[in-house]
DNA sequence: CTGTATCCTTTGGGATACTG
DNA sequence: CAGTATCCCAAAGGATACAG
């Protein structure tokens, strides 16, 4: 889908977030800044080159900024751009929905 | 991710409707019952395999509903669930979120 | 600590042919 | 019309090793 053109609005969102990882990734750096390994740490179970592969993917389209800290050793932070930032209704609308199908299991 | 255990409702809700197609069926569905047919001829581009196992997961998962009339030819329609309609709030703030950043491209 | 490089496996999806 | 069956490909993801 990557190359596709969204034929709809829900498409273009579908394009930037929609895979296995990147509405987690949101999900926390919604409680603010984090290095890259406090970002491994609270996801778990995610490799280091899918969270590097997805963290440059949301950098080039805009949802994440990424400051470098010229230290030894390396220094990384990531946090949401307000664009990022602008997706919190639609986590907040997928946790209501997930909450609710859990109770009906 | 589908034989893990979500660890949040963010992901409980991943699991159900993270994929290529899944929103775009929904979106569908939202408007209405659809033949088989006519589901395929409106989301466009998809293969006649992939609608069908996607159909057959959200039928699993008690998002979508399968009616099949005793005819010749054949006749299925779909239709989403309760459930599945409580679903139509993310699916806005993915079109809203989706147009905002069309407009700031 | 924060990566990159490489190789491999898994999954989703596409194309085509065929069927009740 | 609404599928199923088969084969194939591409993309995503995992594991491991290595580097600045």
């Amino acid at each position: 889908m990557e190359n596709q053109m969204p034929t709809c609005p829900v498409e273009t969102t579908l394009l930037l977030i929609s895979n296995r990882w990147k509405v987690l990734i949101i999900r926390e750096l919604l409680t603010g800044t984090k290095r890259f390994g406090e970002l491994k740490k609270s996801i778990g179970h995610i490799s280091q080159k899918v969270l590097t592969s997805n963290l440059r993917d949301m950098e080039a389209n805009g949802l994440v900024k990424r400051d470098v800290f010229a230290e030894v050793p390396p220094h990384v932070e990531y946090s949401l751009t307000e664009l990022g930032m602008s997706l919190k209704p639609i986590l907040d609308a997928m946790y209501v929905w997930g909450e609710n199908f859990k109770n009906k299991q």
